[in-house]
DNA sequence: AATGAATGAGGCTTCATTCAT
DNA sequence: GATGAATGAAGCCTCATTCAT
C-alpha cells in the first residue's frame, strides 16, 4: 500500500517534530501529502495510528540489530555489534528514534500497550547479555536490569548527540559506548610515577 | 508563598500521571487545591508552568546530589555518592523524575527552555568525572559524554523499577550501577576450570 | 458557498444587537444556524470574521450607491441618487449600517483594516463630488473633507432614525439631507415682514 | 478627590484606545496609577465606570458649547460659535471623543442609558436651529433632525482627521464646517463663459 | 481609603472524528 | 479507495469581581 508507508514516514516526521499529543491530524496528513479522511480509511483513529507507528518502528529497529547480530556466536562480539547497530538505527532514523524514546515515557495509558513492545527488545539484548554471562565472558549480574541499563547508556547519549545537532560518527561513538559497558569508567592503566 | 509549593506538588502530581498534553489546567488546579484562576496569576500559561517545574525540580534534584556529594574530595567516592544520590532522589520523588525523563525527550518546541537546565546538571556530573580523570582514577574519555551516559544509565534503569511498580532496594541498586559504570560489565574473575 | 452566506446573515444580525465584542462565537453560530466549528473552518478566528463582514458590506454598499448612480452624467443629480441610494440601504440593512457606523470608531486595533474599505467609500463620494466642482456646479472645496462629511451627515441622520425605532419614509428623507447638503441651512427665501 | 479625577483620565486614554470592552479593568488601573481595588471602592463596577464617563463628558461638552455660545444673541453667530466650540473640544479632547462617538453606536445594553446624554445635547443644538428658523435665519425644517446631522458632519470629519493623525487647524476647519452647514454644497458663484 | 491575591464563570479556539460525495 | 467540509466536545485562558488586610 503506496499510501500507508507515506501516512508513517509523514506521521513519524511530524511526530518527532511536535510530539504526539501537539501534532494535529490535519498536520500528518499534510506531512504525509494525503486527505485526512484518507487516514481514518486506513487507521481507527489517532491512538491506532500511534500504536501501529510504534509498533511498526520496533519491530524494523529489532530486526535491524537481530541482523547485525547475526553472523556472530561471541557474545561479546555479539554486544560489540549490538551496540553498533543500535548506534547506526539512531543515527539513520533520528525522527523515529526521538518517538520511540518519547514513547518509554508515555503516559501511564498509553504505555502499557507499547512496553510490550520495548521489554521484547530488552529482551533481545538480555538473551545476549545471558549467555554472555554463561560463557563467563560477563560479570554474574541481572541480565534484565543490565539490559535496560544498556539501553539508557547508548539512547540517552545517541539522542543527547542527534539533538545537539552534531553529526555523528556513528563507528567511534559506538566503540566509545561498547568500552564504557564493557569496561566501565575506570582508569586500569597504572598511574606513571 | 504557599499556593505556588502547592501548585508545584499538584501539578507534578497530575503530569506525571497523564503526560504534560493530556492533564488539563482543570486537573492541575483540582489538584493543587487552587482555583483555576491562581494557576494564571501565579504562571503565564501551562508552557510557563511546566517550564517552572521543570527548571525548579531540576535545580532541586541538582543541589541534592551536591549535598550528598559534598563531604568527600576523592572523585571516586563522590561518584559512588552522586549515584546512590540519584537513586534515592529518584525513588523518593518518583512523579518529578518521571517527568524529568518526559523532559529529556520532549519535542523540539519544549526542548530548548529545558535543555539548559538539564546541561546544567550534566556540568554537574561531568566536574566530578574530569577530576577523576585528572587524577589517574578514570580512564580518559569525554567527560561531557561520560556524564550523559551515566545519567542515562542511573535513570533509564531507574524509571523501569519505578514504573514496573516495584519497591526500590536503594542501597543495592546503587551499589550496582556503580559497579556497572566504573567497572563495566566485564568479568574479571579468571573462569574455573 | 452556502454557509458562508447564512454565516455573513447572522454575525451581522447579532453583531448589530450586541456588538463585535459583546457577542460570543456561540450567538454567532446560532444565529446563523451553523455549528461553531464551522464558524473556525472558514474563518481564521473573531477577527477575521468581523473583517470580513466589514469588507464585504462596504463593498455591497459601495456596490448599490454605484448601480444607482450609474444612469447618470449630471454631477448634482448623481449627488442626489447617491444620497437616496445610502438612505434606502441604511433603511433596508439596518443591521449592517449599525455594524459600519461601529466600525468608524472602532478602537485603534481594528480601525486600521477598516478604515481601507471605508476610505474606498469616500473615494466614490467624492469622485462625484470633484467632478461637480470641476462643473462649477459644486463651489471649489476639499472633496474628500466633504465627501466625509456627507458620509457623516447621512449616516448618522438615518442611524439615529433607526436606533429611534421610527419606520422611515426613505423617500422624503432623503429629499431633506439632499437639499441639507446642497443648499445648506440658510434661509434664501426673502423675509417677508 | 484626587484618585477619581486620575481615575476619569486613565480610563477615557485606555478606553479610547481599546474599546470599552476590550480594555481591561487591569489596565483601567495601571493607566490611572491606582490599585485595582481603588477602582471597585468608588464605583461599583466597569458598567458604572463606564456610565460615569460619559455622562461626565458629554456634560463637559455641552458646558463648553453652551459657555461659547453664551455671547450671542444672533442665531446665526450663535451656530458659528458653536460648530467652532465642538471642533476645538474635539482637538483638546481626542481620547474623550473618540469614546463619545462609540457611545453613539453602543449595542443596545447600553445605548439606553447613554442616548439620553447625548439627546440632550442635541437638544442644545435644536434650541439654536429652532431660534434660527423662528427668526427667519434658517429655512423652515425639523429642528431636531437638523441638529443630528449637524452633530454628524461635524463629529465625522473632526474624528477622521483625528484618527488620520493629521493636526487640526480648528479655525479653519470650523470655517469650513459652518460654510458646509450653512449654505451648503452648491456653487452660488455665476459661471463665468 | 486603598490594596492586590484569589476566584470561577464564560469566552475563544482547537482538533479528532464523521459522512456524503 | 480517497476526499474534505462540517461538527461539537473539551481545552486554554481572560477578566470582572470579591475580600481580607
Amino acid at each position: 500500500m503506496r499510501k500507508v508507508e507515506q501516512i508513517f514516514q509523514g506521521a513519524v516526521d511530524i511526530f518527532a517534530e511536535k510530539g504526539f499529543d501537539r501534532a494535529t491530524m490535519d498536520e500528518v496528513a499534510e506531512r504525509s501529502g494525503v486527505a485526512k479522511g484518507t487516514l481514518y480509511y486506513h487507521f481507527d483513529g489517532k491512538e491506532d495510528l500511534i500504536a501501529y507507528l510504534m509498533e511498526e518502528g520496533t519491530e524494523r529497529l529489532s530486526q535491524y540489530v537481530r541482523d547485525a547480530v547475526a553472523g556472530s556466536d561471541d557474545p561479546t562480539e555479539q554486544l560489540r555489534r549490538a551496540i553498533h547497530a543500535l548506534v547506526r538505527f539512531f543515527d539513520q532514523n533520528r525522527d523515529f528514534c526521538q518517538l520511540l524514546l518519547m514513547g518509554v515515557w508515555f503516559n501511564r495509558e498509553r504505555q502499557v500497550q507499547f512496553r510490550q513492545s520495548l521489554h521484547k527488545f530488552y529482551g533481545q539484548l538480555s538473551g545476549i547479555i545471558l549467555s554472555g554471562i554463561e560463557k563467563g565472558r560477563l560479570r554474574s549480574m541481572p541480565a534484565e536490569l543490565s539490559a535496560t541499563g544498556l539501553f539508557g547508556l547508548v539512547s540517552v547519549i545517541s539522542l543527547r548527540v542527534i539533538l545537539d545537532g552534531d553529526s555523528m560518527d556513528c563507528e567511534q561513538l559506538g566503540d566509545f559506548l561498547f568500552e564504557q559497558y564493557l569496561n566501565g569508567a575506570k582508569n586500569t592503566q597504572p598511574e606513571h610515577t
